[in-house]
DNA sequence: AGTTAAACTTTGCAACACAAAGTGAGGTGA
DNA sequence: TCACCTCACTTTGTGTTGCAAAGTTTAACT
């Protein structure tokens, strides 16, 4: 039917796939706007975004305004995958609603 | 935007998801049936199956045929709780393809 | 009795999520 | 200038769990 292996690992994971959607929304977003929308501690929420950058789905720019400033944005590769895993969604939800 | 948290964990896990997502699309599965569809060693999907009922996600039926043979079905909770996560889904496809 | 197949159980390990606490850089207020 | 705060990050520790591999049990079939 399926081929669940293709579940990517690094986006099918509760914290992960939190970032990644929201990611998908903006053109960027900064630690603040990620970690006021997901519960998540500080810890865990900059592992999961170094984890995100070194799969290289996703960019780090830090910035000096008037306090720092770090913001996220997903890569080209992390779209694309991040399209991937959701075409699968779509697939489990298909046969799952029928 | 959405509760990441109300993900069922049960469910939200690559082995789980396909066993729930071959259950729901007939009435009952039995062990081979499932074996020959998912990729997995036999500990891994009876630990999995036995998780799954634990969680009163589904019925474990044992009958001796031909050969001994175990029949899976979801519970009215299972396909409740499958329904709603498939509703979460839903909404990330919606998300992420806007 | 010996073999084979189904459906487990057990064991062991590596990976990982997560929390909590600590760090350092760079403001800001007194 | 000194204390304090926030942001972003690192470190540490713990508990959970996915998974493979090997062993076990039960029952049929020869």
């Amino acid at each position: 039917m399926f081929d669940f292996e293709k579940i990517d690992k690094v986006i099918h994971e509760k914290g992960r796939l939190g970032i990644m959607t929201l990611l998908s929304t903006r053109p960027s977003w900064s630690f603040q706007d990620l970690k006021g929308e997901l519960a998540m501690s500080d810890g865990n929420l900059v592992t999961h975004l170094r984890n995100l950058h070194e799969n290289g789905y996703v960019t780090i720019t830090k910035e000096i305004l008037d306090r720092p400033q770090t913001t996220y944005a997903l890569t080209d590769k992390g779209r694309t995958a991040f399209s991937d895993y959701l075409t699968i969604l779509e697939q489990i939800v298909k046969a799952g609603r029928s």
